[in-house]
DNA sequence: ACAAATTTTTAGATTAGTCTAAATAAATAG
DNA sequence: CTATTTATTTAGACTAATCTAAAAATTTGT
């Protein structure tokens, strides 16, 4: 009797989707420079040298480019898996906040578990099931099935200077402790913030939250806050 | 300067877990009786060493007791963590059933990898957005939150001789192929199977089904339909 | 009740993913 | 431009989870 082995490859671990993601994100921030063993290592808790052994796994899976000592890039294929992670955490936290009523400070770490789920039809069937959103509940992008993400027209609060109305469109920082502070003031996305005054000394601002509450924000609250013009063409 | 360590100690991996769900499904087949290497071998497809290997783990966790060549069973600890894990596989299924359309032959895959998802909260919030279950779209019992799951009333078909009419209320068997068949046969949980002759030389059954279909049912798929009568009281 | 068959365990090996310590390459600062 | 500092890689070791092959225990059949 023939033995027939079939090889259902599963294309990437769990533990190589979070280097993926990670090595995404600080391509987000780094612009094209290639990602260091030392900052993939910071910013996933691990040491350089753990670093060094999965890229290495990652490069001979054609996920990275890897030249020795001179860091990583993402390749097609490593984007288009990283996109697709990041599509799944986003719809999921979508999911969390509008249809289990979390907050939104409160769903990062289960997204963190969910967006490894593996079901090409399980990711459609949710896309469609939230009504197919383009943005999460921290104002983030949320990719489509082609890896499409709809461009942000916004900007950081603290670029703004002078008197003018703005919409509160997403946030830079995700940790809990922030989020629940923007909370406190009574921000959620799509809030109207008007500048009534700007203090040239601190880079603070005096601002008047949905026509109601009066606040303070100091220029390291302000920097994480992302805004639009509230006149313009969105 | 003082270093601290914080012990976040991870109850279970994914992989004790398939074995902990495997060997409670053993022990509710083989009623009180020990269940032996092999079988948990069998049903996870694994070699016996591999097996006797995890069940020692298990054992240093308290998760089951084992005394060597006579086999394991859950410990209090165990069944708790068997029962949660099957709470979540199967409010999974209602979701994804009822929520994203899935069939009731398509959802035990993704419902097998969700179900390792750990969040109180989110099992909780989650049975609450689905009206609290007590079934899942095969009909298994959905276990609350004390582990506790209500008793159903039912039997197999194939022990049921005479002419009356029963209702189909869930499967002994979950295979994709027989899901699909009992789909042609426009039998859904809580059909009305009227039994209109019983064959005594195979066993089969000529019934009509939800009052209209007349159809054939062999012994072999008898043997796997849950019915429970349709006059008694439930 | 004992020999043969079956089941289970042990021993030793492998892979993924991690670590520490040592070696090597690159960057930087006089 | 070279010495020092910093970053990266290599080497070697560990754990979880798996395997195969061999040894040991249990069960079974007559």
């Amino acid at each position: 009797m023939n033995k027939i082995t079939i090889f259902v490859r599963m294309l990437t671990t769990f533990t190589e989707e979070n280097y993926i993601k990670a090595i995404f994100k600080l391509e987000e921030l780094n612009h094209k420079a290639a990602i260091s063993t030392n900052d993939i290592a910071v910013s996933l808790a691990m040491k350089p040298a753990s670093v060094t052994d999965m890229i290495k796994r990652l490069s001979d899976k054609k996920i990275i480019t890897y030249k020795k000592y001179h860091g990583v890039l993402l390749t097609k294929k490593g984007k288009e898996i990283a996109l697709d992670i990041i599509r799944k955490h986003r719809l999921w936290e979508v999911f969390l906040v509008k249809k289990l009523n979390f907050k939104w400070d409160e769903v990062h770490d289960i997204a963190e578990q969910l967006e490894h789920i593996n079901s090409k039809e399980l990711v459609n069937k949710l896309d469609d099931f939230l009504g197919n959103p383009k943005f999460d509940p921290h104002g983030d992008a949320i990719p489509d099935k082609d890896g499409k993400m709809r461009y942000q027209q916004s900007f950081s609060l603290s670029t703004v200077t002078n008197k003018q109305k703005v919409i509160f469109s997403g946030v830079l920082n995700h940790e809990t402790k922030f989020l629940q502070y923007l909370t406190t003031l009574e921000l959620n996305l799509g809030s109207v913030i008007e500048i009534e005054s700007f203090n040239d000394y601190d880079h603070s601002y005096k601002v008047k939250i949905n026509k109601k509450n009066q606040e303070f924000i100091s220029e390291q609250v302000a920097s994480s806050i992302l805004v639009y013009s509230a006149n313009g063409k969105s």
